[in-house]
DNA sequence: CGGGTTTGACCCGCGC
DNA sequence: GCGCGGGTCAAACCCG
């Protein structure tokens, strides 16, 4: 700094002096946003008057005054509004955040005042000299060029927000047609899956009636989609019929047993489902004795004699099984009179903490809520063993049992299914053992189980369900949760085959789309399974009632994890 | 007294 | 044909 630099500091009261009253408006932060490169010199003042004209004009070199004037001046303030003369065009204009701000507040769009004080109308921080005969005339032109750029820039600012509304819009249009596209593709996918189902099902209906014209069978409706009652009048009338009309059948010999004999009163009760079921059981049709009931058993830990399901039962029996020196209860549900559904309730021989529950039947009542989980349960798991169940003696497999099994395409599980002879069984094993190593019945607990149902189950372990501190009313839930689970991502292992009501829930065809694409191994896997399938058929020829086949679709062979 | 449980008996399918 | 084992029945019993 030298003589000639009278420094930054500009005394307000001195500036009062050489600035007329009606210029403080024009002179604040705009007008003195002058460049700190200016001279303040005297003999420079008309120089300084030019620079600060044109800086002023162009806003290249904007000044903050902000912390220098401190105060808010009225005047100024009312005039600010008015003025719109401080935008210039300048590419740097909005490099600097108080001219931002000088600037909105001249567009209109904002409030704030940066010049503020009325007593030193401008604090420049400037030691700027100023004459009081200054010409006004070239301050008015510059303002006036202030007034026009300003004007501009408000122009360009509203060309600019109208472009920027524009292009909005498209983009709002854009989105909205990608919605719909999208929404358009929801529903091809949904209708190409519903088509895909119903020819599934149309091949499974005839190769069903082709079937029950070679060895008829009776299976116990566990399909969800079907009404309770039409279960129940299905098997009654079956059963009714087979019963009076079998001629020379068993169940008629027993009834003339009754007749003849000490169960005259039986006869003359209501027929239970019980009798009509054992009446099934002894017609001398051969499919009826090979295949009577599916059947879904669940393994969990529970303290409990019995675990909680939401729904009634009653113990009609009780037996000692052999191999466990436990008993096995026998419960017949009490919620309607006439309830199909039964269930054994044993405990595992090995580990008495597993608590071994096998349902049998569909409720054709309406169930409490809480019994509402473990019932679809049981009917989702029914459902899938029926989807793999026995198709014939000769124990192939159809294609449409290899895409239910690709349905759940990774194998370690808890859920197994066995469709052997008599009563397929699908175990959901909900104990926390550790899987075995090879997927099957290693473990000595589960031996003994399927031992006892003379199921010959393979047992998968569950991954990670922990049943020991889950309360047995929430049972049913974790259950329905794991099946779910289980159906939507995890693989079985198959006994027997059958043809059979596969996909009855849109997300199974789905999932069996996401297999059938996206995993690299699938083809692999299916030859596999195919070529164990084969090999199995031609094991099993021949050996009468054993027809179980075990068809592994292990995450090995083709699920990467 | 009504409902549930116990328990011995019975029936039937299956294997030998 | 016989024995075994699973499944069921119903009288007896128990309990609230």
């Amino acid at each position: 700094m030298d003589i000639g630099w009278s420094g930054l500091t500009l005394d307000s009261s001195s500036l009062d002096l050489v600035i007329p009253k009606r210029f403080k408006k024009n002179y604040t932060h705009r007008r003195l946003s002058t460049p700190l490169t200016m001279s303040t010199t005297g003999d420079d003042v008309d120089d300084n008057k030019t620079k600060i004209s044109n800086a002023a004009r162009d806003f290249r070199f904007p000044v903050s005054l902000s912390g220098i004037c401190d105060r808010q001046d009225n005047d100024i303030s009312s005039g600010v509004a008015g003025e719109n003369d401080c935008a210039v065009p300048g590419e740097d204009f909005f490099s600097d955040e108080k001219s931002r701000v000088c600037y909105l507040e001249d567009a209109g769009f904002c409030v704030k005042k940066e010049v503020q004080d009325d007593r030193t109308d401008v604090h420049t921080g400037l030691n700027l000299r100023t004459r009081s005969d200054q010409s006004v005339t070239d301050d008015e032109e510059s303002y006036e060029m202030e007034d026009k750029c300003a004007k501009n820039e408000s122009i360009k600012l509203q060309d600019e927000l109208k472009k920027v509304t524009i292009e909005n819009q498209k983009l709002r249009e854009l989105l909205t047609q990608a919605s719909n596209s999208y929404t358009s593709l929801q529903m091809h996918i949904v209708s190409l899956m519903q088509q895909q189902q119903k020819q599934q099902n149309k091949a499974i209906e005839a190769t069903e009636n082709h079937e029950e014209t070679i060895v008829p069978r009776q299976f116990l409706d566990l399909v969800p989609s079907r009404a309770p009652g039409e279960a129940e009048d299905v098997s009654n009338s079956s059963t009714e019929d087979r019963t009076r009309s079998g001629g020379s059948s068993a169940a008629e010999r027993r009834n003339n047993e009754v007749r003849d004999g000490k169960r005259l009163g039986r006869e003359e009760s209501p027929e239970t489902e019980s009798n009509k079921v054992q009446k099934v059981n002894n017609s001398d049709q051969p499919g009826e004795a090979i295949m009577r009931k599916a059947r879904v058993s669940v393994r969990a830990r529970s303290e409990a004699p019995m675990i909680s399901d939401g729904c009634q039962w009653r113990k009609y029996g009780q037996k000692m099984a052999k191999g466990n020196p436990c008993p096995r209860a026998y419960y017949r549900c009490t919620m309607i009179t006439g309830c199909p559904v039964r269930k054994q309730v044993q405990r595992c021989a090995e580990d008495r903490s597993i608590l071994i529950t096998t349902y049998e039947g569909n409720h054709n009542h309406p169930l409490p809520p809480a019994a509402v989980a473990m019932a679809s349960t049981t009917t989702a798991a029914a459902n899938m063993l029926l989807s793999g169940s026995m198709s014939s003696h000769d124990g192939m497999m159809n294609p449409t049992n290899l895409l239910a099994r690709a349905v759940l395409p990774c194998s370690t599980s808890m859920a197994t299914i066995s469709a052997s002879a008599p009563f397929p069984t699908v175990t959901l094993d909900l104990t926390h053992s550790p899987p075995s190593p090879n997927g099957s019945n290693s473990s000595p607990s589960t031996a003994a189980a399927n031992n006892n149902n003379h199921h010959n189950s393979l047992i998968q372990r569950p991954q990670q369900q922990q049943m020991t501190n889950i309360p047995p009313s929430m049972l049913p839930h974790v259950i329905g949760q794991a099946l779910y689970n289980q159906s939507k991502f995890s693989g079985l292992q198959f006994s027997g085959c059958s043809p059979s009501a596969a996909f009855s829930q849109p997300h199974a065809v789905a999932n069996t789309i996401t297999a059938l694409t996206t995993d690299p191994n699938f083809t692999a896997a299916l030859a596999a399974v195919i070529t164990s399938m084969i090999n199995g058929s031609k094991h099993h020829e021949g050996k009468g009632n054993d027809r179980t086949v075990l068809y592994k679709l292990r995450r090995t062979e083709y699920c990467k994890e």
